[in-house]
RNA sequence: GGGAGCUUAGCUCAGUUGGUUCAGAGCAUCGCCCUUACAAGGCGGGGGUCGUUGGUUCGAGUCCAACAGUUCCCA
């Protein structure tokens, strides 16, 4: 048979991974069927699951190649090794999805009630859905299809429900009105890992705030003093600010008692501008003497810093937005504008009535919504929480004590610096699409909490003592809860650990072995399944975690939609072949690195495919003579080749056990290019001159099996095992 | 504003306890070869004051300090 010149992974990838689908190769025990496991040690990972309704883009593609690296070696040692896939819900991006597609039927979600838009969004789960995991397959993943998971499914659901009662019940949930992140267009609370803060050019506007009912005193004439004095003679004060727009939510003005500047403002009474609204001047050291003119205004509704002067000064808090952050009536003024509008709006009415001092450019940070990248506004509600004190404490030992690892280790610090420094964590979304809060509310107000609204009624009844009590009277709670609310429960409930913790596969499979994942969901995710863990099981849910680098164009771009810099993954795959993609990330991605992408590194993944390809094509050339000696150069080399291939094997494994993933993928690609095509090969073709001898069985078994197990101990290239087994077919 | 990291060949990066093996790898490049596995190839070559300055030391890519550039995290 004759066998093209070049490799062509299209024939070779989609066949052999059938294959492997055929023989169940992927799929571990114990599981439902087969509850007992056998004897080997098992090797666990669980994927970090992706955006039901998204498609793979790179930052997939390196991830999960590593964590099939991974895998496929722990089964290459004999390690019953289990890879579960999943998928994510993603409650915003997916409810935001849904309510897009909703209106360009002209249909808002408010008017088809909640049951009618969860229909939609399972329609649009199933439509979307599974198509990631779809691509996975082409990139060769080698997961337990058959556990495949997602946070929304029955499971999953009940586990994210009985542990929102178990914190209850413990009180480390508790409801209360707190200053969150308020998403405007999304019309949610987001937890603070939710927001990005962006640089801005913005401006920095000086306000005049007259004194009110000025009796001319106050002034100490000390050094330093400044008192602002207008042509009528009047003073005033002046203040700088951002966000003019909110001065009508202004309830104080704040002064550094420590600051000459402004002593003479003390105890006194200044008008908000615009707003004629008098307010007292108060003083706390948290007030930045050298930021604009030492004078801050307050608004408790609007601003989380002065959320927390205001607490601590009793102040009163007027909120002036509409949930969409326009102008409530609250505002008294500019009602139903939109913020931005607002600003322009009473910037020009400040000019005419004389109150604005000056403008300055200013760059400051402005806080975005991770999902709408609209200007995130903070704001007052009523949320739920979670207590994180507790949490940290117990996932910060594990890190520090080397129960788990991270690669690279500099993350520690990171991981360290967050859980000292947590706050309480917001858990409450106001969304539809995701697990709705078990809270119940009672009809003579108050609430109970229980997974069912059963178990809820039968509290509520003992509660009160009304035995009249029916489910129609209690209301259950409208929100759902932070997806991640889910996530960090991931390595417990894939294997039923929350439900039913005795249960065999879940003390056979848990804690697992590697996390692979992006650092930049350490605090959403790594640390809060840390958390998970140790509350649920007193064990950690991993030993080691693997931070990938972020994938960037060659640039050192972020990859991103909008500058159409990220190349499509099943393009490249179509280009170069699975193994050509995968070789192509990983000879570039030492952990936490990023990893400037390239078509190049595929190509020379590719390439490298096509050589061992060629290699198998000479050695199918040859005739085989059972019968001839072995010539005493090609049993040196033979000799010589097995030593070096040994040497490389010990030097791999060791590179992996350090995760150092595109070493060890170098070790192999020397080996297999330098050593066994350039020397091994050609030595044993000169030593059977002339060139139409058969060469000898026993060099040609070499020949052959060295390669096979040399392409076995690194899967990287999984489809280098295909080109093993390929000759193995061809052989027999 | 606070913190962390990075800076070694044209590019992407190794370089673990300071000492022949420490100045490396891959790619790219240059020269010669269509040699019957592979031009997606073969053989050979060039290329770096290890960001800058200073310090510790018998000895510094490696340790210390300052500075510059750069990236990230937090507020």
């Amino acid at each position: 048979m004759e066998i093209s010149s070049k490799y062509s992974p299209q024939e070779v990838e989609g066949k052999w991974y059938e294959h492997w689908m055929d023989k169940n190769y992927f799929h571990s025990t114990p599981d439902e069927r087969e509850p007992t496991p056998d004897e080997r040690e098992p090797y666990t990972i669980v994927i970090p699951p992706p955006n039901v309704t998204g498609v793979l883009h790179m930052g997939h593609m390196m991830n999960n190649t590593i964590q099939d690296i991974l895998i496929r070696r722990a089964r290459m040692q004999g390690k019953n090794a289990c890879w579960v896939p999943g998928t994510d819900h993603a409650s915003i991006a997916t409810e935001a999805k849904v309510v897009n597609k909703l209106a360009q039927q002209g249909i808002k979600k408010t008017d088809i009630g909640r049951e009618e838009f969860l229909k939609h969004a399972w329609d649009w789960t199933h439509e979307h859905g599974g198509i990631i995991l779809k691509q996975l397959r082409r990139l060769g993943c080698s997961c337990d299809w058959e556990r495949t998971s997602f946070t929304m499914d029955d499971i999953r659901s009940k586990s994210v429900i009985r542990a929102f009662v178990d914190l209850y019940n413990k009180g480390l949930i508790y409801r209360g009105v707190r200053m969150v992140n308020w998403d405007p267009k999304a019309l949610t609370a987001l937890s603070d890992e939710e927001v990005i803060f962006k640089d801005e050019h913005s401006k920095l506007f000086y306000l005049r705030y007259y004194l009110h009912e000025d009796d001319g005193t106050g002034a100490t004439g000390a050094e330093g003093e400044i008192i602002h004095t207008d042509e009528q003679g009047r003073r005033y004060a002046v203040v700088a600010t951002t966000r003019p727009e909110t001065i009508m939510g202004d309830t104080a003005m704040c002064i550094n008692p420590a600051d000459p500047k402004n002593q003479w403002l003390r105890g006194k009474k200044v008008v908000v501008p615009l707003v004629n609204r008098v307010i007292p001047v108060i003083e706390d050291g948290y007030v930045d003497i050298e930021f604009g003119t030492g004078c801050l205004k307050v608004t408790p509704a609007h601003d989380v810093n002065d959320y927390m002067l205001g607490e601590k000064h009793n102040l009163q808090s007027i909120n002036i937005f509409n949930d969409d952050a326009t102008l409530s009536e609250a505002a008294g003024m500019y009602i139903g504008m939109s913020r931005e509008d607002c600003r322009k709006q009473i910037i020009i009415d400040m000019k005419e009535a004389g109150l604005l001092e000056k403008i300055e450019d200013y760059n400051n940070k402005v806080g975005y919504s991770e999902r709408t990248n609209v200007p995130i506004e903070p704001k007052l509600s009523m949320q739920w929480f979670l207590k994180m004190e507790h949490l940290a404490d117990i996932a910060l030992k594990p890190v520090l004590n080397g129960d788990i690892k991270f690669y690279p280790a500099k993350y520690v610090n990171l991981y360290r610096h967050w859980l000292e420094n947590i706050k309480d964590w917001c858990i409450s979304r106001q969304l539809w699409w995701g697990h709705q809060i078990p809270a119940y509310y009672l009809p003579e107000g108050g609430f109970v909490v229980a997974a069912t609204p059963e178990e809820a009624l039968k509290l509520a009844i003992e509660k009160t003592g009304n035995k009249n009590l029916t489910l129609k009277d209690l209301r259950q709670d409208d929100d759902a809860l932070d997806t991640w609310f889910s996530s960090w429960l991931w390595p417990l409930s894939l294997f039923n650990g929350i439900l039913d913790p005795e249960n065999a596969e879940f003390k056979y499979y848990y804690p697992t072995n590697d996390l692979i994942t992006a650092p930049d969901i350490i605090f959403f995710w790594v640390a809060r399944m840390i958390m998970a863990g140790e509350e649920y099981q007193n064990e950690v849910p991993f030993k080691n975690v693997y931070f990938t680098g972020i994938v960037r164009d060659k640039l050192g771009r972020k990859m991103s939609k909008s500058l159409g810099n990220s190349p499509d993954p099943i393009e490249l795959i179509d280009k170069f072949g699975a193994d050509g993609v995968r070789m192509g990330m990983m000879l570039s991605a030492p952990a936490g690195n990023d990893i400037l992408f390239d078509e190049a590194l595929c190509e020379q993944g590719r390439n490298f495919c096509n050589k061992i390809w060629n290699a198998l094509r000479l050695v199918k050339g040859w005739n085989v003579d059972q019968n001839a000696a072995q010539p005493e150069a090609a049993k040196m080399a033979a000799k010589w080749f097995e030593a070096r291939f040994n040497q490389v094997l010990a030097e791999t494994n060791d590179n992996i056990d350090k995760y150092r993933l595109s070493d060890a993928l170098m070790g192999i690609y020397k080996l297999t290019w330098d050593d066994f095509c350039s020397w091994y090969l050609e030595m044993v073709k000169a030593s059977a001159r002339p060139r139409h001898r058969p060469r000898d069985l026993c060099c040609h078994h070499q020949v052959l099996r060295e390669p096979d197990a040399l392409v076995a101990s690194l899967h990287a290239v999984h489809h280098r095992g295909n080109l093993a087994r390929h000759r193995r077919a061809q052989r027999g």
